[in-house]
Order: C-alpha cells, then sequence, then structure tokens
DNA sequence: ACGTCTGATAACAAAAATGTTATCATTGAT
DNA sequence: ATCAATGATAACATTTTTGTTATCAGACGT
C-alpha cells in the first residue's frame, strides 16, 4: 500500500497540514465568516455595492475584490465598509464564541 | 470679534469638523482603541515585540509600527498578533458596547 | 564600565491594497 | 427587444503595508 496522501479535492488540499498550517487554516476559515458576515450584513439592508460604496467612500471594485476575496482588508477599509451597515469590528477573547446572528 | 475658530492644540484640529469629518473622527478614535487593547494585551502577557513576532510571525518593526500607529494593519496582520495573545476579532452590531476589559 | 534587552526607526525592496476608469455578462423589469 | 441595474473584472497608477537588515538610545542589572 502507498503512504501517499490523497489530495483530490480543495478540501483535500486546505485540510493537509503538510501543506496549510492549522495557524493558517484557522485565519483563513476567520476570514471566510468575516467576509461572509459582511455580505449578508449587505444584502440584508438591500445594498448594492455601488450603494454601499457610495455610502462607505470605499469604491465597487474595492468592495467586489473584499467579497470575492481577492484582497485582505485593512482594518480601516473594514471599519469604512462595515458602519453604513450597522456593525463595527471587536477584540474580544478566544473561545468566547459570541457569535453574532445577523438574521436577529 | 473675529468668527475665527481657535485651533491651537491637536484636539482643537481634530475636533474641528471642517478639517476632520466626524466618520473620520470615530475611525480614528476606534483604531487608537484598537490598538491599545492590542499593546495592553501583549504587555498584560509579560512579552516584548520580538517575542510576539516570534510567535505571530510577525516582524518586530511591523509590530512596532502598529503600536505607533505609523501604519493601519491588514486584517490578517492583525489576527496573527492577536491570536497568540489569547484575542480575536468579531464583528458586533454598532453602539452594542460590550467592551472587553483585559483586566479580568 | 559593560553587556543585555527593550522599543523605535532608518532605508530599501517586495508585496499587496486601493483608486480609477471602463467594460462585460447576467438578470429582471417593461 | 430594450433598458437599467447588478456583480465581476481588466488594466494600470497610486498608496500603503510588510519584510529585511541594521542600528540606535535608553533602561536595567551586574
Amino acid at each position: 500500500m502507498s503512504s501517499k496522501k490523497e489530495i483530490n479535492t480543495f478540501s483535500d488540499y486546505f485540510n493537509d497540514e503538510a501543506r496549510v498550517s492549522p495557524a493558517d487554516r484557522e485565519r483563513i476559515n476567520f476570514e471566510i465568516a468575516l467576509i461572509g458576515k459582511m455580505i449578508e450584513a449587505r444584502e440584508q439592508k438591500g445594498l448594492s455595492q455601488r450603494e454601499l460604496a457610495e455610502m462607505s467612500g470605499v469604491k465597487q471594485p474595492a468592495i467586489a475584490r473584499l467579497e470575492s476575496m481577492r484582497a485582505t482588508p485593512q482594518i480601516d477599509t473594514l471599519f469604512k465598509v462595515l458602519h453604513p451597515l450597522g456593525y463595527t469590528i471587536e477584540i474580544v477573547p478566544l473561545a468566547h464564541d459570541n457569535t453574532v446572528s445577523l438574521t436577529r
């Protein structure tokens, strides 16, 4: 039998410690969740990317890049985008898990 | 009497709506508070910038730049720095004001 | 006096985000 | 069929962050 790991899907790759470290995986999952909430908040407000761009001062292509995760925002950019959506960022202790449900 | 505003101190400048918009002021205050918590957390752990650099993978000059607010971190950098300190970032509704006290 | 550790910073390269302008395909409404 | 609005993206300039390497002055202990 071969000792090679089966790497066929992205999930296989992503969960292979030899390729993506646990720390990286955790950070990437964090970013996915963060951006997901950002998108959810915008759509819940019924805002288009262009409208949010107008309100936040962040240009529409930049917002599109963030939402499609082609860029990692700086905290000031994230703040500008979240604010018109009624959200902000906070530092919280790890494992506190006070997940914010946007569908209140 | 003159209608000119007195602008003598930085505080005067910072609170002059004609120079710093309320939105900018709010974002800047947010960043100051954020960085303050980051510094507080590091010092509470008794870590030097070099030790934190080692643990987080963010270089010491970069950490120094963040702490002295000569740079605005990207969220992945902030995440990397906060994680060894036992903190993470979360999106929370505005005016929720669940301030995290680091002196538990 | 000496050595060590600290945070700050200089100088430059490298990488990345954001702005700018424009366009595209798709969807939905009329 | 046409039109308007949407999100995505292309291409490039600009700005900024981060890395890299090295050094500095100050604090502190021995």
